[in-house]
DNA sequence: CACAGTACCTTGCATTGCAAAGTACCTTCC
DNA sequence: GGAAGGTACTTTGCAATGCAAGGTACTGTG
């Protein structure tokens, strides 16, 4: 049994989360968002987060628009939608249970 | 996109540490654990704590040895092994880790 | 026009949580 | 003594995610 593989089962469903959040405060795209993560030790990869992207647009929770960059390919800049805002407060709202739940199972009897 | 859902997966990998750590305190078997675990709010079936079980005695981070009951069948008792505690450590600092980047990330810029 | 850099996207694998169904043991009650 | 019900353990198959690896496409430079 590999810490490795339990560090990357227990990141499961909390991207989402820290990418919706991101997106509720500034207009970003990816490569700013895996940049911020790594700068929380947050570490992702490409192939993780385009699919992440693609299923929070289709889910109506971001939107994007294009915008050309002053050197390179344009970018796809996300934000995030009404319905997306409200998703992200239940998900916080869970996570701080989640918190909670485990905070407790480890130090109580 | 169901709420549920991500909930679901937010919790994966972090039962086994919940687990390990119960184990670490008394000698428990499974409804047990599934009992304190459901009174932290954390529940879980049995279809999902046997797999688990199996896999961390497979991987010797826990021990069992039967008992009988005063009533019904034997039980198995898990117990925590050397390697089992170690292991706990690793992933409670993971964990800890985990919960402060999220809190970066989700509250920083 | 080739090349390097940036950005976006897709495929296939391993792993987990869970519902559902199954096996086995023990006690109780008629 | 056997039928019923409760307790305990186990297995199978599905859906979802993170990630490595590989691929496409646009831009500017020499």
């Amino acid at each position: 049994m590999k810490i490795e593989n339990t560090k990357a089962q227990m990141r499961k469903g909390i991207l989402e989360m820290c990418i919706l959040g991101m997106a509720a405060e500034n207009e970003i795209y990816p490569t700013d968002i895996i940049n911020q993560l790594k700068e929380s030790q947050l570490i992702v990869v490409e192939g993780t987060l385009y699919p992440i992207l693609s299923r929070l647009k289709k889910a109506n929770l971001l939107n994007y628009r294009w915008i050309e960059s002053s050197a390179g390919p344009p970018r796809k800049y996300y934000t995030i939608t009404e319905e997306g805002k409200s998703f992200l407060e239940e998900l916080n709202q869970n996570w701080t249970q989640l918190v909670n739940a485990v905070d407790r199972s480890t130090k109580k009897s």
